[in-house]
DNA sequence: TGGAAAACATGACGATCAGCATGTAAGTTC
DNA sequence: GAACTTACATGCTGATCGTCATGTTTTCCA
């Protein structure tokens, strides 16, 4: 069927290692952390244990590999969206709206589960903090440029504020909590951010 | 040394059973879900095997009883901190210092545990989503009595978007994001919160 | 005070886990 | 095209998991 002729050893290596990536990608989002094994792993992405053991000497290895393929994609995602942006206040909402899209969709369900689980175990966790901080320095920058009439401060403190609640919407509707009521309290948001941008940009302290 | 002497049935069997308890709620906060073993668990509240065994008939019950010793802990330290509140603008500022304070405890980060294990563990979900509610809807209305000059709706909306702000901080505080950040953050919504306190309660409609 | 019942302990069971040792196939190099 | 290396598969091992069957202690009731 497909052409499985004639394959690089670079070609197979990264082939059977972002397929373990995506595999273990998706087997967080369907079964949760707790129950992501090396097997379930390795059945997802049609190899076995002894491919995951060649690539990565142990499961947290693994894990941090995870992370780093996960942050990558999401970083991509968020960086492509932002990147055609208005400027000015209709801009604003654009731009919270793209945020709550990029901290709700299933990688960022993915990346939670990491970091939850990171809490307790200092070894991915020690994976996870540097390219989280990558990813969010990276983002920022995209929206400042959106931004550019706000004083940084004053941009930088609505994204974070942007993103901590996104993320605290992202974990409300990971449990089931009400969609119209996440919509309302989204678009609530806007109008404050929208408010304080104008606020900020007209009558500069 | 203690009073091993006399106990009744029924004090020994909630003794044990609210030892397991909390014992669970330790273990969730200090390994985190995934390594939440029963036998860690017991050995925590120093019973054996068996005694968990007699009390909930599979792991996945005591869990669900976690929940729910879990949300009334919760619900009571809330409550007792609600209660003597100021009313007023100072009122909203010291009421969102205490949603923080609530929703960044150890309690909440064993919720936020349970919480995310649910998201992929129907049962769990189902034994968490009815007392989680209640919990926010009791807490709902001690603050809107604080806030009583305020709209339902409006005083609903500020409480619903402090406590997914709040959600989203307590996870950043997790994985150990800056707390200075995080506090600047804090300081400035409660800024915003009393600017729209001000707004809707000196211009209604 | 002695037997019934509840509360708890002990030990074993099958299943599953992560990791390793060993074998086989595919690609590279000369 | 033959030695060699890399990529992957198979099968095992000890540890740990949740659950259960069975024994022991404690309280209760008559």
């Amino acid at each position: 069927m497909t052409e499985t002729a004639h394959r690089t050893q670079a070609q197979r290596r990264e082939q059977t290692r972002t397929a373990l990536l995506d595999a273990t990608i998706d087997c967080l989002v369907e079964v949760g952390y707790a129950r992501t094994s090396v097997q379930e792993i390795c059945a997802r992405a049609g190899v076995s244990k002894g491919a995951v053991q060649h690539h990565f000497t142990a499961k947290a290895e693994l894990m941090a590999a995870a992370v780093e393929h996960l942050t990558t994609k999401l970083r991509r995602q968020l960086a492509a969206s932002l990147d055609d942006l208005p400027g000015g206040g209709t801009g604003v909402a654009a731009a919270i709206d793209l945020l709550w899209a990029g901290y709700s969709g299933t990688l960022s369900t993915a990346v939670t589960e990491l970091w939850v689980a990171a809490r307790t175990d200092p070894e991915l966790r020690a994976a996870i903090r540097p390219v989280d901080r990558a990813l969010g320095r990276a983002t920022l920058e995209h929206v400042t440029q959106v931004a550019g009439e706000l004083p940084p401060e004053r941009a930088e403190m609505l994204f974070w504020l942007t993103v901590n609640l996104t993320r605290g919407l992202a974990l409300d509707a990971e449990l089931g909590g009400d969609p119209a009521r996440r919509r309302q309290l989204l678009e609530e948001w806007k109008r404050i951010a929208v408010l304080l941008y104008q606020d900020a940009t007209t009558a500069p302290s």
